[in-house]
DNA sequence: CTTTCAATTATGTATATACATATCTAAGCA
DNA sequence: TGCTTAGATATGTATATACATAATTGAAAG
């Protein structure tokens, strides 16, 4: 199985009193691995030493190795202990990245925009967007990004109030909401679907195009510890933006 | 990992003595719900019924059953047991891009047809899809899949024969290209490139739209050790298709 | 008839223990 | 020196046990 780092379940905090033991050992070990503190190659501490500093017996110790084992994150060797891997690049296929890391990659000059900020109460084609358990409060926001003069894409994104109340007092005037929310919320999971669409009547004036023109739309849809925190319908033109994704078959 | 159901370890057998016990209960599930027999929302049996059925301890039971509930194949709730889940892993959609599954998926019939094949000299065009360093024989293939009556999308493609000699005296009429590729040269790697167009002129009669509708472009590029194997281009109505990708905490 | 609450049930986690297995180290011997 | 062999060691798997937790059922109370 292409196995990842996204895979392994993220909690906010490691020292949660709500998160299982073993759980904690694994994000532990993980973030220090992910943070790059541990190189590849680097022997982490074997099961016994471990068992020591978290005080539990080498059982729960095993069970979280075994998994990290299973992601693919470390190597364990009988006799020598287990080691942090190469990273096997499939984590990484569809990250989709910062619009103006992509922008200023283009060598343009990156501005944002923000169109609209609406709160609201969820209705049922909110519910559809964010998740059925949606229920309170959220905040529809609409912004573009430009590349230079000319438009780069339009932003379309709903919060959920619930999950990140303090979204409720942020302007949103510098920073974009993306950036903005990967600082508050740490994401646990992510779902990406990837279409073209013909251009609609408000989409074609807010990127300067004929109504119809195609345009790729990439909507990302992102859960932190099991709850609906935003999802956000990224459109551009069809000849600015292309999703690249490159990988050899892992194994784990 | 996005994990997935390839992520789970497979053996050959189920009932090979090398391979553990937690491991076999886990194929043997595995092989169930992949296979079909259990349908999404079947109830697998209770843990104490897996317990007698194997003659082990529940722990043991439990350790298969949890991974196969990390790699998100199983759903478990409390007091209620566990659930086979609707198949949602998206990490193959990228890896193998089998269009009669997708296809088949959808309900549909499935059908293929070969529009032209061509072997000639590459030229600085097939170079740029290739890669620099092909220079020897190619050969170009047009397809169209059906899902039912309708197109479902147009396939362009390149094979190198230095890479695959053996696709000159294929002829393509049964089976597609790709299943055909997948089956002679493992790929060592690949590079998917997925983006938005209008349909040309061509694309728009093979798929029955007018000319500049919107359209789902993926391009993917493959080699084999090193070498260029195959590049194609498959076009898809943009109402037609979606490429998703989902990064959950599922993992084995 | 509805609400409340306790019992039941299946899963979730953690423990101590045991033995198997792969692998490295070092001692012993040719 | 080269080879074999016997520990030592870390991981791999399996067990019995224990208690926690979530969800559902059903009985009692209003």
């Amino acid at each position: 199985m292409p196995d990842s780092i996204a895979d392994l379940v993220e909690a906010p905090e490691s020292g949660d009193a709500s998160t299982s033991l073993y759980q904690r050992i694994l994000n532990d070990i993980r973030d220090r691995i992910v943070s790059g503190e541990w190189e590849p190659g680097y022997r982490i501490p074997f099961e016994h030493e471990l068992t020591e500093e978290y005080g539990c017996s080498r059982m729960t110790v095993n069970k979280a190795l075994s998994q990290l084992a299973k992601a693919g994150l470390i190597e364990r060797r009988r006799r020598s202990g287990s080691f942090v891997r190469r990273p096997q690049s499939q984590a990484a296929v569809l990250e989709i990245h910062d619009i103006r890391i992509e922008v200023e990659a283009l060598g343009l000059p990156y501005r944002y925009e923000l169109i609209s900020q609406l709160k609201r109460r969820a209705g049922a084609a909110d519910r559809d967007r964010l998740g059925a358990g949606v229920s309170g409060q959220l905040l529809a926001l609409k912004c573009r990004h430009y590349a230079g003069a000319r438009p780069f894409c339009t932003e379309d994104r709903l919060i959920n109030l619930a999950a990140v109340p303090e979204a409720a007092d942020e302007e949103f005037l510098e920073t974009a909401p993306g950036p903005w929310l990967i600082g508050q919320v740490p994401w646990s999971a992510a779902e990406h679907v990837i279409r073209a669409a013909a251009a609609d009547a408000e989409i074609a004036v807010d990127l300067g195009l004929a109504a119809g023109a195609p345009c790729l739309v990439i909507e990302r849809r992102t859960w932190s510890a099991e709850r609906p925190v935003t999802h956000v319908r990224f459109t551009y033109p069809a000849n600015a933006h292309a999703v690249v994704a490159r990988f050899t078959p892992s194994d784990s």
